[in-house]
DNA sequence: ATGAAAGCGCTAACAA
DNA sequence: TTGTTAGCGCTTTCAT
């Protein structure tokens, strides 16, 4: 069925019924009336894959991450769909794990389909990868790379701010020896987030101890196995921020392991506030991101960067807020080995 | 540009860059070879669109969940998705909560999209919501609606399986006095758990309750709830058996907040195995729903569907396995008030 | 072995 | 206010 059959029941031309459809204002109320009744009483469907085909966009925009199963990108694609539907928009879902060969298929794929645009939340990836998308004029948002193009605008989270606003809370509770487990090395995010927490015990005074940081893996395991270097040195900290909430949860768990009671004989502070933090025991300390408005960013980022092709892209930035729960508290002294050495 | 202008330039018509595209036999080796690398030199991507237009299909299946946020769907997704990228296939998501009104637009936006089939893994939703789907002759999975008709599938989950080796277990351990924390009332797939758990008591000759079963939600919350309700009576189970991990969750945590040891004081078995289960402490002993199992299911389903439009959908049927983990162990007599009645 | 051309459903420029 | 029609890119039938 297509809008010739409906035309042609309605006794009008298709020109008509798609007017009807698209609302415009150039048919006589009452034809359009007629025409929606008829278009009911049909069922009739659009294909919008006709105005794909004709003018090249398709009301699709694609989304790529690197994987589904981190609990950081289901809440981020729940308010991204639900801010794409808003829109009337589709959505064009692609996991890459951290395979440059599947972002370039992915990003074949999402050309063949004719997207609008695409938000690629894959932290590391080739440049070579995307310059397809920018040679067709297809608009790219990319996240926390800090650095935006032409044809791409860029969303960042404020990290710095997480953990200027983390350490300011430690230190009021008189912590000094504050380690931190990062992610994985070598990636771009992981040296910002490092960078940030630096900035951040600077910002207070505090100096960095270089014996205080260790690498992780943005995962439960890489926390576990930082905190049990932590541990096993002599110069223990009484503090660790970790670079996320999964990595907080393994350093918590090996912490459990090693007879530790939280928070009183270690504060843990995590980052990103997965549902999970709340379910811990005790509740993990975190600094949350509210992916609500990385999804919104991220949208006004793919039309601004449409809007604005021949420009360079905007640099855009989301905030990042402490939440105090139950894995932070003044340090148990009795039970460290070191005395604060500076400030 | 398009497959014109890739003819033109090789200097052969549209018609054969199309037969070498597609891999045709008939084509002189000498000519594809030389098309191909016009092709390769001009960066072309052919455009799908065109080809769903002309003949009404997309290599696009619809996927309908209810959350993506309930952190089963991930996992699920990832299997689903990565088995479609296997056969060439793009995936087209939506989630619509419980809304009936989201499930109509969802189903509406799948069908201008020109899927292929849609998997709708909402538990509960009018038939009449599906019927543009059967109209248009678009195969449809469920899941667990225990029930096949024309142009349906289902996918069903063998629960009792699942439950009848977590009692085996329990009762092993020598617990009698076991609960149950189901699902939300009113939902089909409640029903169908509760039904499992039950004649999963009855095969063992464990006596079924009534004082021991409780209503859930699926969600932590109604754990919670549940496992107050059961502590605050006198005939406490030693055991608790639940409709799903979160659920157990919750009444793990309940469990905690009254001060109870786990597993000593009471045993608690979850479902579906999500990661955070075993992230728990102590880790959740659960009946493990693999999602790759089921995501290929339905993959098969919607394939066997499509192949037999006019016949009864098929029923497939997935099984559950038990994990002992840590949260049972043999019941704490000293503790209980009630001795065993039965068996 | 290759090419010409019709037609999928829609929209907009143009005509009436 | 409404209708006619070209053309988006592709595949395939038919012709050569």
């Amino acid at each position: 069925m297509n809008m010739r059959t409906v035309a042609h029941r309605a006794g009008v031309s298709s020109a008509t019924v798609s007017r009807v459809i698209n609302g415009s204002p150039l048919v006589n109320p009452k034809t359009a009336e007629h025409v929606r009744r008829v278009i009911e009483e049909m069922q009739f469907i659009p294909n919008p894959i006709a105005t794909t085909l004709k003018y090249g966009w398709s009301r699709t925009y694609g989304l790529i991450i690197p994987d589904i199963t981190n609990p950081f990108y289901p809440d981020f694609l729940h308010s991204f769909e639900e801010l794409l539907v808003k829109i009337d928009h589709e959505l064009m879902l692609a996991t890459v794990g951290s395979s440059a060969d599947a972002l370039v298929h992915s990003i074949r794929r999402m050309l063949m389909r004719q997207v609008d645009g695409v938000v690629l939340l894959a932290s590391e990836f080739d440049t070579r990868a995307v310059e397809p998308l920018l040679t067709r004029k297809v608009p790219v948002v990319t996240a926390d790379r800090r650095r935006a193009q032409q044809g791409i605008s860029d969303v960042a989270i404020d990290f710095e701010g997480g953990y200027l606003q983390a350490i300011a809370h430690l230190a009021s509770l008189g912590h000094t020896d504050i380690a931190f487990v990062g992610g994985t090395r070598g990636l771009r995010t992981s040296m910002v987030r490092l960078t940030a927490f630096r900035r951040a015990l600077e910002a207070h005074g505090i100096p960095v101890q270089q014996a205080l940081l260790r690498e992780g893996d943005y995962r439960v395991e890489g926390g576990e196995a930082a905190a049990r270097s932590l541990l096993a040195q002599k110069e223990r900290p009484s503090a660790i921020v970790t670079a996320n909430d999964l990595t907080a949860l393994g350093v918590v768990r090996e912490l459990h392991r090693a007879g530790l009671h939280l928070p009183q004989e270690m504060s843990v502070v995590g980052l990103d506030d997965i549902a999970m933090s709340d379910l811990l025991f005790p509740p993990l300390t975190t600094i949350r991101i509210d992916r609500r408005q990385i999804a919104a960013a991220c949208i006004e980022a793919l039309e601004y960067t449409k809007a604005n092709l021949s420009k360079q892209g905007k640099r855009f930035s989301v905030e990042a807020t402490l939440v105090v729960r139950g894995t932070t508290a003044a340090p148990f002294r009795a039970r460290r080995r070191s005395a604060p050495s500076g400030a």
